[in-house]
DNA sequence: GTCTATATGTTGATAGAC
DNA sequence: GTCTATCAACATATAGAC
């Protein structure tokens, strides 16, 4: 390792990160690079050097949470389907609700992520494996209606700012109540 | 009763039935003017003839939905504190998300909508007074974590395109029994 | 009530100096 | 890698004719 490591707060890194905390509190076609730049102290043709447009950057930030889900499917794919697997499907959201609390949310339903999401091939592929693993076999109408509520719940619930003071710890053990209650 | 009825859809009212739309695919900040005016055949100048900004527009499109929760939290405040009034709020606004069905539940999260709101008077004094029916005199975290998830579920479920093709009549009763197992 | 035309600012994005 | 300067496209919003 003759090379050097990259710097820790990369340029690029911190971009992301910001681009990450504006999106979540403006929505994507709510922040311009603008605001991203103004917020890092740099110019907007800075932030170009970085991502050849805003598209790259909404992407470099919702890749690692698909790429969470793309191993949360792998994992409870190998479950047996129906209850053990909507178990642990609920389970490892309420896990990824909880590390990016307050972040990762605001993308379940972001118009604008939702529209860049269609139109990448490995985000809506993610997405269709999703989709297939939980509506799997599944003809009963209370189960997928009480899985699709607990998913949405468990975001819509993570980034709520009135529950904001329930700790990291005690919001997990109650997620995963309301999970159990839910599809247990 | 000399004068005539207004036309059933006045343009005033098409121009909110059309942002409603419009809105509800691509969030507040994701439609312009013009994507409103293109959806009604009409020009910009005929919406501004209607409204003096967007952001009437988008205040007439959400004041219904916070008279109905207005209404509802009045309907709530005369049960006791409690289980009887949490359950009566799901339940209602179970009500709501199948009325409005895939409309109403965007503007849940929408942060085009929420800064609105909360430069509002009227909506923001609503706004306070539900989150402090729920909150009131809770100090359990379970119950407070429930509520959080059962609320932004019933929204987020009720536009949820993968249970689109289920009744309204299926889902508000699946609805309420996740709601029952929730917070009964 | 609807239109065309226009004013004014902001957006995403690029060119080129340092 | 960062900057200033600039672009065309689009945004909200207004003026005035019909």
């Amino acid at each position: 390792m003759a090379r050097s490591v990259a710097p820790r707060g990369s340029a690029r890194t911190r971009v992301i990160e910001a681009a990450l905390v504006q999106f979540a509190e403006y929505g994507v076609n709510g922040t311009s690079l603008q605001m991203i730049a103004d917020h890092l102290g740099i110019s907007k043709a800075s932030v170009y050097y970085q991502f050849h447009s805003k598209d790259e950057i909404v992407l470099a930030v919702i890749r690692p949470v698909f790429a969470e889900i793309d191993q949360l499917i792998t994992e409870v794919e190998m479950l047996p389907a129906g209850a053990p697997r909507r178990e642990a499907t609920v389970a490892g959201l309420v896990e990824m609700a909880i590390r990016h609390r307050r972040v990762t949310a605001i993308f379940y339903g972001d118009p604008g992520i939702d529209h860049l999401v269609s139109s990448d091939p490995d985000c809506s592929g993610i997405n269709e494996r999703f989709k297939r693993v939980l509506a799997m076999a599944e003809e009963d109408v209370a189960t997928r209606v009480a899985m699709s509520l607990a998913i949405s719940g468990i975001y819509g619930s993570a980034m709520d700012p009135g529950i904001a003071d329930i700790s990291d710890e005690e919001l997990r053990e109650a997620l995963l109540q309301c999970a159990k209650r839910l599809v247990g």
